[in-house]
DNA sequence: TTTATATAGTTGTTTAAACAACTATATGCC
DNA sequence: GGCATATAGTTGTTTAAACAACTATATAAA
């Protein structure tokens, strides 16, 4: 018999990925009441260059799980906003360097209080341990279904 | 002290939502290979229209969790396709009922059977206790987020 | 050095999401 | 009946995702 089974009904909802969507639109939200003017998305780069900054952008797209395209536009906007400015690499000129501006380090602190508020919110009546199976579970599906992990 | 505090980099997965991103497009890849010419947005349309024929524009943005543009936009694409049809509602004359072709039943085995094996390959190596799990915790999150389970 | 190949990023096109503003029909109240 | 309000659906606009095709630079091979 097949491993897994699914009772139709099931399905549906760990494809469309509903939960996640949720989120998404709550922190949308949130960054909306709290007067901070940014996508999700974009917030999303500006995440991991707050983590490092100066990746090229094909780290970012490594980081964000994003196509090369998605990430030359995502900076585009966030150029735009004046959030971020591109940097020609010198030794390799293919490769721009993405460095936050001041405006984007101020918006820091606020935006990550407001995704753990946002991700409290989520979780509220959820075990840890409840928490981290699902994180476990989620994180196998990534791996199994990302091709760098079969490379 | 506060109920959940993530760590950093828990955060991100989360809100991203990268398992169900990977999981859609797992399943678009798939059904490209199969020479299924329908994006998982519209086959989730049909796919709710499998389970009940016949429903509504309003029913179909309630049963997908997505708003009336963007229902009117699939039902568009997909009556284009000519998978389904636009009937306008006899009593209530603000309804359209959206039923499916003969050609959209075509697609119902093959794709619900192209969405099985996706989700094997995802949760390859996730036990049945897990997958419980997870799917508990993606449906508390859906609920805390959800007005309508505040009203 | 020339040529092939790989890598980094951009551009074009289609589909979809989010949000606001809109039209049309129905319902409830006076 | 006439008016306010609610509901169903559409249209316009911006942002983003997916995919193919493209340019520019770097690397490796001949």
């Amino acid at each position: 018999m097949p491993k897994n089974q699914f009772k139709r009904g099931e399905l549906y909802s760990f494809i469309t990925g509903k939960a996640s969507t949720a989120i998404a639109r709550r922190l949308q939200k949130n960054f909306k009441q709290a007067g901070v003017d940014i996508t999700i998305e974009q917030w999303s780069v500006l995440y991991h260059l707050w983590k490092q900054d100066g990746q090229s952008q094909q780290q970012l797209c490594d980081a964000t799980f994003r196509d090369k395209p998605s990430i030359t536009r995502l900076v585009d906007n966030l150029e735009k906003l004046q959030l971020v400015t591109r940097v020609a690499n010198k030794d390799d000129r293919r490769i721009n360097r993405i460095y936050l501006t001041q405006q984007a380090n101020l918006l820091q602190a606020q935006t990550m209080e407001l995704a753990n508020q946002t991700l409290n919110e989520a979780l509220e009546g959820v075990s840890n341990e409840q928490i981290e199976i699902a994180k476990e579970v989620l994180q196998k599906v990534y791996d199994n279904l990302t091709p760098s992990s079969t490379l």
